[in-house]
DNA sequence: AATTGCCAACTGGTCGGACCAGTTTTTCAG
DNA sequence: CTGAAAAACTGGTCCGACCAGTTGGCAATT
């Protein structure tokens, strides 16, 4: 442990503590400097990696001060790179829709063909809880409703890529529902596209089942990305606290 | 912005891109500080930064680390259980196909709509590569090509699930190579095959590479199955050596 | 010939001082 | 007293030096 990382865990410290509150100044990096006896340097490094972490921001000519948004659910998710991924690149989050309509597309297609009855019974209980659920808060119950198609695919590959990114999908799931639910038009639409793929599931069309899973998405992905050209604030999910208010914990 | 949060993003995004694998080494930073034309200060600065994000691990004395930032879809490598589901299940192959068949088919498209010339060269010296080579030990220089094509595709989501896939696409490609180069008329298939997509890739035709691409992996898979279904001895390839001599070790 | 051991050349870690560039405070001329 | 210049802050960037782990090759030893 070098001593730039020290200094950053004591300051760390320092803030969550108390001793320092949100919105606070922190003293300057020469007195920092010179109280801890290290160079500035090494203070600098500190202070720019609590600045990746989000725990602090500095203003040229001002100073640096203790972020506002503090970790207040001390979730540990919050540090994810996933997270800062989604923040800084929102692009991340349509190359994964552009992954997702591929993968989610072919899932609907095999299921149609594969389910047996034990996963259509699955898949109608997950398009039961996701039709009963307040909308703005059926994150949850979204995902639980693709991934049960995607297990009735009976791909082990398939099941297996879509978990390696299910944190991730989780996050674009929350996204649409934070941003689209709410628009009474595009609940609507989406719930609809619910149904096209379940029914086309339940039903063996195959070919309809992909076609609706991947509109479904597509969907999803161009809904927002209006939105955000339309200046709309869109929501940015943390990954500390959902709709469901739960977090989310890593998968296992 | 800073000069340290702009060669902190640049870095990201260079890694997110795929030109920096998990667990790959990144460039020194005097190397870095050269090449970028700023102070090492900077460079560590911004090290510390995304240090302080999760996406790189530094160790005194070795240099800097990419972390593995998206959560596992796990490197499916020789002790992985999946790795003997393959082996004793030689459906999985077909599984994997499936996948490989949108994924590969949405990389091609999105290889033709984004290439820059680089990618352009980098696909094209993989192409030659696969031409000039024995057929009968271009596993590598096929799934180069092939690999070359994704990275084009500027998409970190879709690079990180095939690099995942890695091992096991190695493992159809050895299957295909071994089983279907051998017979003349199917070598020439593939070969047409690679070069359709290698042009509608070089001349911008997204839908028709997208097409080639799927049509490609599903003609191994068909041809494969068919193989098999007339009781031809399939070869069973391994997953420790291929025809190559070497074996699956990541490529540098 | 094989092995051991050491040294040179990497790597990151730390330092101090210099200078630039914004921001705030002080000062002093009008 | 007012307002503008100037001084005294703040962070941002650079340089060159040196310390400290790591590694690989070469040489001396066995």
């Amino acid at each position: 442990m070098g001593i730039s990382q020290e200094i950053s865990y004591r300051l760390e410290r320092l803030i969550l503590d108390g001793g320092l509150a949100p919105g606070q100044k922190i003293p300057s990096e020469r007195q920092l400097a010179a109280r801890l006896g290290v160079s500035r340097a090494i203070i600098r490094e500190a202070l720019h990696e609590l600045q990746g972490r989000g725990v602090i921001q500095t203003h040229h000519g001002k100073g640096s001060f203790v972020a506002s948004i503090l970790p207040a659910t001390e979730d540990l998710d919050d540090r994810s790179p996933l997270a800062h991924l989604f923040a800084g690149h929102p692009r991340t989050l349509y190359d994964l829709l552009e992954v997702r309509e591929q993968l989610e597309g072919q899932a609907a297609l095999l299921a149609a063909q594969r389910a047996t009855a034990m996963d259509r019974h699955r898949i109608t209980k997950a398009f039961r809880v996701l039709e009963s659920t307040d909308p703005l808060s059926n994150a949850r119950p979204d995902h639980g409703f693709h991934q049960a198609i995607v297990e009735a695919s009976h791909n082990p590959i398939l099941v297996h890529v879509l978990n390696g990114l299910k944190n991730m999908m989780l996050l674009t799931v929350q996204a649409s529902v934070a941003n689209l639910n709410p628009r009474e038009e595009m609940r609507r639409s989406i719930m609809r596209q619910h149904k096209q793929i379940y029914q086309a599931i339940m039903t063996g069309k195959p070919t309809a089942a992909r076609k609706a899973a991947m509109a479904h998405v597509r969907f999803v992905g161009d809904s927002m990305r209006t939105l955000e050209r339309q200046g709309a604030k869109v929501i940015r999910v943390s990954l500390s606290a959902d709709a469901t208010g739960r977090g989310l914990t890593p998968s296992a």
